[in-house]
RNA sequence: GGGGGUGUAGCUCAGUUGGUUAGAGCGAUCGCCUGUCACGCGAUAGGUCGAGGGUUCGAGUCCCUUCACUCCCGCCA
C-alpha cells in the first residue's frame, strides 16, 4: 500500500464503515469543540471529515494546526448518526475517527482565507497563484478547461485530424500585432519572434501533403489586455485542411463545438446549424461583425426617410443631407413603459459620447401618431411608411440616431446591447453561434487612408480570379470567416489563397513590392510555388471557448497562471532583469533610463 | 498613449459636514466548550488610512502630484 493513502478523499462511502485507512490532504477547516475537533480534510477530490477527542494524545497538537498544513491520517471509517449526516458532501455519510497522524507539509500564517466565497483582489491573487488554485470555484474551471483540450483532441483525432507542434522560436512578420522578440546569441543582431499563431507553419504541413493538421497552439501577441485578452500568450485550437472549401471547414467545426458545448454545458443552442451572416448584413442589422444574437432587437437603415418632405425633423435631416445616416432600433409593445426608460436610454447614449437617442412611440386615436419628444416632427404618412419599413406595429416603440456610418454603427450596436439588457430580453440559458462571412479583402485607414489588409493577408478573394478589378480594392471579398458565440468572437478563418502570382497582387495593393513579401514570407511563398493544393482552416480561441462553458467573464479564471494587465507574472517575478553577462552574450546592450 | 473605478488591520469592508483615542466581520494568539459541518462563547494583539506635497487651529475625509491594481478606448492581420 501507498504510505501517504489508501483511498482520496472523495473516495469513502458507507461501505467502507469499520475499514482501517490512510487520507492525505489539506486541513480545509476545523471545528474545535474543546474537547471534541472536527477536521475537514480536502484534496483535488473531496473533502471528507474526521474527528478526534481529547482522550487520543494527539489531540491538543491537531487542535492547534494551522489551516491549510498537509497532513497524513491514519483512522478507522465510522458511520454517521441520521441527525449527523451531510448531504452537502460526497462522503457526508461517514466519517474517519483519527488513530494517528503525521505533517507532511507545513503552513505559514495565511495572505488570503482558502475556504471562502469572498473575493480578493487581483493582486493577491495573482501573487499567490498557487493559494488561490486551491479554492474550488477556479480549482473546478482549471480541471474543466483540461478536460475540454482533451475532449477536442479526442474529437479531432476521430475526425481523421494530425497533431503536429510547430517551432516557437521563429521569425517576425510585419502584418498584424507586435512581435515578442527573442535575441539570437549565435547570430548577433538578428532576432527570433514568438508566433502570433502558426499561420504559415500550418500552410506549409499543407504544401507538405499532410492533409488535416491541428494543435493546441500557443499563440503570443505583444498587445494590451482586456478582461477577455490575456496579455502574452494565449491557446487556440488551430487546424487546417487540403482540398477544401469554406462549407468544408464550417462542416468540422459545426460537429466539434456543437459536441463540446453539449458535453460540457447544460445550456441550449439556439441553432445546431450555425447562422451564416455577411459582414455588410451584419454591420447594418447589429452594428458589429459579432453580433450577439441572443438579443432578438435588429438595427434598420431608416435614412431614405429623411428625405421625405413632411418630416420636419430638421436637425437629422441637414445631416442627412451632408452624408450622415440614420438607424433605428424598435422595441415591441413598450408604449407602456415609464417615461424613465426612454430618457435612460437617451442620458446612457449621451454618456457614451453620442448626441443620444431620439425616441417615440408609435399610437393611435383616429390616426397614427408619434408619442414622444420628437413624434411630433413626423405625419401620419412618414410613420406608416417606417412602420412598413421597419415592421413596427402600433404600441412599439422606436430609438434612432444619426451620424456618421462609423460612429452610428457603434451607437446602434451599443444600444442594442443597452435596451436589450433594460427590457431584460437575453437568455442568458442559451448559445447562440453564427458564422460572419464575406469579409472585404481590405480596408481603408482612418487617418493614413492607405489601403490594409482587413484582415488575413493569405486569404482567397471571391469570384472568377481573371475578372478581379484590382483598382476597387475595397470591393473585393475574400473567403474569409469569424465565428461569434454571445457576442464573443472565438476565430476567424479562411480559404488560403495558394496561387503565388495572385498572392503577389494582392500584396501589391497594400503597398508591398514583391521583394518584401520574398522575403518577409520566405517560407510560404517558395512552397506555394512547388506544387501547393487548395486548402484553408480556422482557429478557435481556446480560453474563450472555457470562458463560455465556465460562464466566466474574465480570462484569467479559466488560465491556470495568468498575468495582469501589464503583462507581469506576480508569483514568478516576470518580466526581470538580467545580468550584465547575459546582455553581452547577446550582444545587447541597454539605454539607461533618465 | 487616453478615459473611468478602486486603494483604510493578514483578508473583505464601514468610516456622517473636515473635529476626541480610526471601527466591524473573517483570520491570528490565548482561554472555555463532546456532534459540528460558515460550530458557539470570551479576551488579546494587529494601522505610515497606497506615497509625496498643499489648504486648515485641525485631514482617512478637501486640493495638487504620483504609484499600484482593475475596466474600457486605441491596439489585437
Amino acid at each position: 500500500m501507498n504510505i501517504y493513502r489508501s483511498h482520496n478523499c472523495d473516495g469513502l462511502r458507507k461501505k467502507d464503515v469499520g475499514k482501517k485507512v490512510l487520507l492525505s490532504g489539506w486541513i480545509n477547516k476545523k471545528r474545535d469543540h474543546g474537547n471534541l475537533l472536527f477536521i475537514d480534510l480536502r484534496d483535488n477530490y473531496g473533502i471528507t471529515q474526521c474527528i478526534i477527542d481529547k482522550d487520543n494524545q494527539h489531540f491538543s497538537i491537531l487542535e492547534k494546526m494551522q489551516l491549510e498544513t498537509v497532513i497524513k491520517i491514519d483512522g478507522e471509517v465510522v458511520c454517521r448518526s441520521d441527525e449527523t449526516i451531510n448531504k452537502e458532501i460526497n462522503t457526508g455519510e461517514v466519517e474517519v475517527v483519527i488513530k494517528n497522524f503525521n505533517v507532511l507539509g507545513t503552513c505559514k500564517e495565511l495572505p488570503m482565507p482558502i475556504f471562502s466565497d469572498q473575493e480578493y483582489s487581483e493582486e493577491i491573487r495573482l501573487k499567490y497563484r498557487f493559494l488561490d488554485l486551491r479554492r474550488k470555484k477556479i480549482h473546478e474551471n482549471i480541471i474543466l478547461r483540461s478536460k475540454v483540450i482533451s475532449f477536442i483532441r479526442n474529437e479531432m483525432n476521430k475526425l481523421g485530424f494530425l497533431e503536429f507542434q510547430t517551432p516557437i522560436l521563429t521569425s517576425s512578420s510585419p502584418e498584424g500585432a507586435r512581435d515578442f522578440l527573442v535575441p539570437s546569441r549565435l547570430n548577433p543582431g538578428k532576432f527570433y519572434a514568438l508566433p502570433q499563431a502558426p499561420q504559415q507553419f500550418k500552410q506549409l504541413i499543407m504544401v507538405s501533403g499532410f492533409d488535416k493538421y491541428f494543435q493546441i497552439a500557443p499563440c503570443f501577441r505583444d498587445e494590451d489586455a482586456r478582461a477577455d485578452r490575456s496579455p502574452g500568450e494565449f491557446y487556440q485550437l488551430d487546424l487546417e485542411m487540403s482540398f477544401v472549401e469554406q462549407e468544408d471547414v464550417f462542416n468540422v467545426v459545426e460537429t466539434l463545438l456543437v459536441n463540446t458545448f453539449k458535453n460540457f454545458s447544460k445550456k441550449n443552442l439556439l441553432e445546431k446549424k450555425f447562422p451564416r451572416i455577411p459582414y455588410k448584413e451584419s454591420m447594418i442589422k447589429y452594428g458589429t461583425d459579432k453580433p450577439d444574437l441572443r438579443n432578438p432587437l435588429i438595427i434598420n437603415d431608416i435614412t431614405e426617410i429623411f428625405l421625405r418632405d413632411d418630416i420636419k425633423f430638421e436637425i437629422f435631416k441637414k445631416l442627412v443631407k451632408s452624408g450622415s445616416k440614420v438607424r433605428c432600433i424598435i422595441t415591441k409593445n413598450t408604449k407602456n413603459k415609464p417615461r424613465s426608460f426612454f430618457d435612460g436610454i437617451d442620458k446612457w447614449a449621451k454618456d457614451q459620447g453620442a448626441s443620444g437617442m431620439a425616441y417615440f412611440t408609435f399610437e393611435k386615436d383616429k390616426e397614427v401618431f408619434g408619442k414622444g419628444p420628437v413624434g411630433k416632427f413626423f405625419t401620419k404618412e412618414a410613420l406608416e411608411e417606417l412602420m412598413k419599413k421597419t415592421g413596427a406595429n402600433i404600441g412599439d416603440s422606436i430609438f434612432f440616431a444619426c451620424n456618421k456610418e462609423k460612429d452610428l454603427e457603434a451607437i446602434t450596436s451599443l444600444a442594442r446591447n443597452k435596451i436589450a439588457k433594460d427590457l431584460d430580453l437575453i437568455d442568458e440559458n442559451i448559445f447562440a453561434f453564427c458564422w460572419i462571412v464575406d469579409y472585404p479583402m481590405y480596408e481603408r485607414d482612418e487617418v493614413t487612408k492607405k489601403i490594409n489588409f482587413s484582415h488575413n493577408p493569405f486569404s482567397m478573394p471571391q469570384g472568377d480570379i481573371d475578372k478581379i478589378d484590382f483598382n476597387k480594392p475595397l470591393e473585393i471579398l475574400a473567403y474569409q470567416y469569424d465565428i461569434v458565440c454571445n457576442g464573443i468572437e472565438l476565430s476567424s478563418g479562411a480559404i488560403r489563397n495558394h496561387i503565388p502570382e495572385l498572392m503577389y497582387k494582392l500584396f501589391s495593393v497594400a503597398g508591398y513590392d514583391k521583394n518584401q513579401v520574398d522575403q518577409k514570407f520566405s517560407g510560404m511563398i517558395n512552397a506555394l510555388n512547388y506544387g501547393a493544393p487548395p486548402h484553408g482552416g480556422i482557429a478557435p480561441g481556446l480560453d474563450r471557448i472555457v470562458m463560455l462553458l465556465a460562464n466566466e467573464k474574465n480570462i484569467r479564471e479559466v488560465t491556470m497562471f495568468p498575468m495582469n494587465q501589464n503583462a507581469q507574472d506576480l508569483m514568478m517575478n516576470a518580466p526581470s532583469e538580467v545580468s550584465n553577462d547575459q546582455l553581452k552574450e547577446l550582444n545587447i546592450s541597454l539605454k539607461t533610463k533618465k
